[in-house]
DNA sequence: TCTACTATACCGTCCAGTCGGTATAGTGAA
DNA sequence: TTCACTATACCGACTGGACGGTATAGTAGA
């Protein structure tokens, strides 16, 4: 074995390092491509680097996996603080940014989300965790289990077509900024009635 | 026989024939082991065939796609004229059917999502094209787009999570029976709420 | 000298697709 | 009834390329 100076990296290089475009350049191939497209040569050749150079910094591909799986997860926590304190209000911002925008995580979760289906368990565990991570604040927020449960599938359903889908065919779910407000008008209604209404069925 | 068989391959050579257990076989595969895990040679030996077998009834592993992704369209073609009908309505029919109850047609649909994760660009058309079929009869059903909208982005969630991410994490979504009576309930009055409040932005 | 690479070559495995062959059933003619 | 031939359905060895990973020699900067 090679002494690589990854296994659990205590630090953290400036963003622009060769570490980091090896990490974005293996993203942008698992969205554009999937993982089949994601090989060693094409991570290397994307990322500017050779083969070798990005063998150095992740000892195999398992390890290259974990090195994005683990800033995925940074990134998320990260996320799910600024969602607290959004002016406009945890349900607002969670739906909006359900809908891929483009952001590192946004990337990082259709990466992550293709890996999952190649059955890598750990990609599935993390996104898991993060599901768990954003139900419990949007519980927080409004209240109702039931509502806050439907806000997160409408927020599952809004990614899922926006991000996963959407490549193959124009405007699966309309995801314009009005479409949008309708959405969020209707599920910050949705909260209200789920206490107003406790016995309807 | 014929050289030309009659307008859209209806031949229908018995169930249990090879080219379906084919069919079955690479369904099966693309669940459990992703696209990846879907070889010829694997398809093959859960066929019951050989490689050359396989490759005598589709051409290619691209073949081999084609053919079961009209297999998909056709179950969702039959599977919408059922949900119009519904005893218990469309919408409970919907969100019922939006959980993986393993039949022949989640299971090809999860299968198809598997092959769009991939980038085959038929299997996004196709689960586009059916996402198009179910908003259609959706709206009908309640009336209201955007509350249509959010019912569909529901089932989206429903099925993301207990299709596609399922198997990694224990219960991503609650898909018990009482769960879902719950959010059938809460979807319901959704569609009565959109008529309620019109203007709310 | 150490770190962080580049460049090239190579190995073993996996995989799609090819190809020659086999088995069986049917068909028309003598 | 037998012979010649065709069509259909299938088998499995093999080929060639892609890919993960290893190895090694060399280089530029701190």
């Amino acid at each position: 074995m090679s002494s690589a100076p990854d296994v659990s990296d205590q630090r953290m290089p400036h963003r622009g390092s060769t570490r980091d475009r090896i990490l974005v350049a293996y993203e942008d191939l698992l969205i554009e491509s999937g993982e089949r497209g994601a090989t060693l040569d094409a991570v290397a050749a994307r990322a500017g680097v050779s083969k070798g150079g990005l063998l150095y910094h992740f000892g195999s591909k398992d390890g290259l996996a974990g090195g994005f799986l683990k800033r995925l997860r940074d990134l998320a926590e990260v996320d799910v603080s600024v969602m607290r304190s959004a002016p406009a209000g945890v349900v607002d911002y969670f739906i909006r940014t359900s809908v891929n925008a483009g952001t590192e995580l946004d990337r990082a979760l259709i990466a992550a989300a293709r890996l999952a289906q190649t059955s890598d368990p750990r990609a599935s565990e993390i996104l898991a965790a993060i599901r768990t991570l954003w139900l419990d604040v949007v519980i927080e927020a409004v209240g109702d289990p039931v509502a806050a449960r439907a806000i997160l599938l409408i927020s599952d359903g809004l990614y899922y077509n926006s991000a996963l889908m959407g490549m193959g065919a124009p405007d699966p779910a309309d995801v314009s900024d009005e479409g949008l407000q309708k959405l969020i008008d209707m599920v910050e209604r949705l909260s209200t009635i789920a206490h107003g209404d406790p016995d309807a069925g």
